[in-house]
DNA sequence: GTCGGATAGTTCGATATCAAACTAAATAGA
DNA sequence: TCTATTTAGTTTGATATCGAACTATCCGAC
């Protein structure tokens, strides 16, 4: 039945809205190149960016947008006296270290956290969260991980591994 | 200056440098929360941040960046005389249309796509790729697919589907 | 010691994003 | 037909990111 030469306009083949429908409309316009990995490609992207946004807007219950909860979450498990650095705080968040002062100028002034100067290295500071902060981050943490479980509860716990093995095949731990 | 505290810094379950060590951090700041679901979510944040920039990478070969060559490779797809219209392309890589005009507009002083004008609604646009436009993403796309290859090169085809499958699940098409 | 090259953090300029306000045009209702 | 609402696209203002330039400090070679 699919054999007519006449494509419908919005049968799978032609609608651009979904993966699958994106490779149909690659295969029709370049027949010479396979386009199989950009499905898995769209989908590690499309997936992230999903993930990122329900991460986000359960934080914004909080007042805290992505930016801000990911220094947040970061200092906060480092332990209470456990203040990082500016360098390496944007090295773990893979951000560059102007980001990162911009990411500390908002959260200082929102008294989350203290600039605090670093005595062996007067270049250096070391960033801590104030009693406000730390107090705020144990509240988020408990909702966070929370809307963490909820929106993988399609997958079970083998499920979980295998698609953390298969990641860390993509990008080596 | 004394070795002791510097040796006991970084012992395995300290470094929140990688996803294990994140969990390991969170157990010992927060015994009562299982951060599991962290781990899984993480993991394809990293994945879609490195798989973003390798992406990107390869089009800046051709002076093209990451939301550049989204939208000329939208445009590539939906076949020649296949303008989309501002809103349609905003819906399809899920931005703001005030986002879709910037991109639209840059892309449009260096020639590569044209606005025209929807003969049937006044109000509307239809884009559509130039000349030269069409080209450059004919060209782009070549390497394009053999970037992405190489990236998923670690998986092989029954891995890719299970990764398609298992994202699926997390966020259904 | 002193000097020149690293390193830590900030500032600056370009670009990107969103939400909200805005303009113009289509459309639905009375 | 006239107005109210909706829709398409742009503009604006706030925020975020990067890379490069800049300041201050540290450190190694001489």
């Amino acid at each position: 039945m699919s054999q007519g030469s006449k494509a419908k306009k919005n049968q799978s083949g032609d609608d651009g809205s979904t993966l699958d429908g994106i490779l149909d409309q690659w295969r029709r316009e370049r027949p010479d190149i396979d386009p199989a990995p950009m499905a898995v490609v769209g989908a590690v992207l499309r997936t992230a960016e999903t993930l990122r946004t329900q991460v986000q807007d359960n934080w914004l219950n909080y007042g805290v947008d992505f930016p801000a909860g990911d220094v947040l979450l970061t200092l906060r498990r480092n332990g209470r006296g456990g203040g990082l650095s500016p360098s390496a705080l944007a090295k773990e968040m893979m951000l560059s270290t102007s980001a990162m002062t911009n990411r500390l100028d908002r959260l200082e002034k929102r008294g989350l956290l203290e600039r605090q100067s670093d005595p062996t290295d007067r270049r250096g500071l070391k960033i801590v969260l104030t009693e406000e902060g730390f107090a705020l981050v144990d509240e988020m943490i408990v909702s966070h991980v929370q809307n963490q479980e909820r929106m993988l509860s399609a997958l079970n716990l083998q499920e979980r591994e295998q698609l953390k093995s298969l990641l860390g095949k993509i990008v080596p731990d």
